[in-house]
DNA sequence: GGTTCATCAGTTGCGTACAAATTAGGAATT
DNA sequence: AATTCCTAATTTGTACGCAACTGATGAACC
């Protein structure tokens, strides 16, 4: 799943560009938890390199938010209160429901055969009970849908930040019953978008995503609030 | 303008991000047109520096969308196409829309009266046929709403794409009938949101960034009408 | 005993040197 | 004359060294 290690294949961007995905999925898959230190000569022995393109990885990096960069004080791994994961949520709410909304109409035919393909994969893996699967396929299914809007700059802004999210809730469907849920809305959509219904389409994104946020806050704080009603709702 | 040379003052970021900013100015401001090469060199020599700053600021910069990086080829200022511009205008009347509708639920008092006297000063320059200022109390207006959305992840998109978009846009109130059709329009997004009327004030965003884009890009085909294409340019 | 200041270890910031890659130009071949 | 290949020059990429800044420990003073 990772990008593997390729010793013989140097050139692809050059050194620095590896180091920051190296550096990115070690935090992505956990080697780096959030708030720990990243020391750039810890990082240069770790990586075989020198600080010079760590340097430039961790600049790269700081610009994504992955991890944020003080002056003069070096860069730790973006910490992530719930109050700021509440934010990105609602953040790639309003982005992908816009996705949604033009890819019911913009999405070509081979775009959608591969939305109901990824859809009902992720049937099996529910009735199976495999978390795991269905969070890849979950991933793949808003893939798609964020693809299918046809604009490059929304794709990048939603992607870039559906990533960033991902580093922090990784425990998302831990119980099989927002897996089922999850499910049932994603089925909402993907009638939507099939019988290109922009605006449901619009709608139900935004309220799948309202409940995957709370979902998260309730599995991100122990003390979590009672679930807030976003009253700002409106249709497209 | 530009922040100007004080070798006492050590400055407070770092010799790289004062280079970013710098370099960042220089586009925005005109100096350096889109396509054209940053040479590492030439921009060391420029702001009196050695190349590594320059190289970790072009980095950082790229992430930013506002130059490309080529490996091992060098960096040029981000060209746009019409298509592209577009699209980013889509992405920004998304955004903006969204924060137009929770700024109407979430705005304090001090910010909403802000917002009326920024208004107020816009019809001024309106009526007076001032461009510049209107375009300096048009980007205040957004930037008020944006921020009236109190979700910093919102905010953080919304204004990086609006300035990304800029460098593109610095004529954009070339006439009068644009300026007084902008007015209107900001007339009654300022209303809705004084009157915490959160779906209007989306509905009205979004349509006011519509043709805010389709103006746009009468005034781009206009000006330039030969697209210039890299011909070394491939997929990543 | 607590506060403040000085000193020191450790890390980051920047400059310079060199290696690798790309591009440009010219010569040889077809 | 056009194409291809080889070589040279320019530019980017990485390593390394030293200066500058941060934070922490410990001593001196109140």
């Amino acid at each position: 799943m990772s990008l593997a290690e390729h010793p013989a294949i140097r050139s692809r961007g050059g050194l620095s560009d590896e180091v920051c995905r190296k550096i990115a999925d070690d935090i992505v898959l956990g080697s780096f938890a959030p708030g720990v230190r990243l020391d750039e000569a810890m990082l240069a022995a770790r990586f075989k390199v020198s600080r010079t393109p760590v340097r430039e990885a961790l600049k790269q990096l700081a610009s994504t938010g992955l991890v944020v960069y003080r002056p003069n004080r070096g860069s730790v791994v973006a910490e992530v209160t719930p109050d700021q994961l509440d934010q990105m949520f609602e953040a790639i709410g309003e982005l992908e429901a816009a996705c949604a909304r033009h890819a019911a109409v913009r999405m070509s035919e081979a775009e959608r055969n591969q939305l109901c393909e990824v859809h009902a994969q992720a049937r099996l893996a529910m009735q199976a009970g495999d978390a795991d699967l269905y969070d890849d396929l979950n991933r793949a299914l808003h893939s798609i849908i964020i693809r299918g809007s046809h604009n490059p700059t929304l794709i990048d802004l939603a992607t870039s930040l559906r990533h960033r999210i991902s580093t922090f809730r990784r425990t998302q469907f831990l119980n099989l019953e927002r897996m089922a849920e999850s499910f049932e809305e994603h089925s909402v959509i993907v009638e939507a978008l099939l019988s290109r219904d922009a605006v449901t389409c619009y709608r139900e994104m935004r309220s799948h995503l309202l409940f995957a946020r709370s979902a998260a806050a309730r599995v991100f704080s122990a003390h979590s609030a009672a679930v807030r009603v976003d009253p700002t709702w409106s249709p497209a």
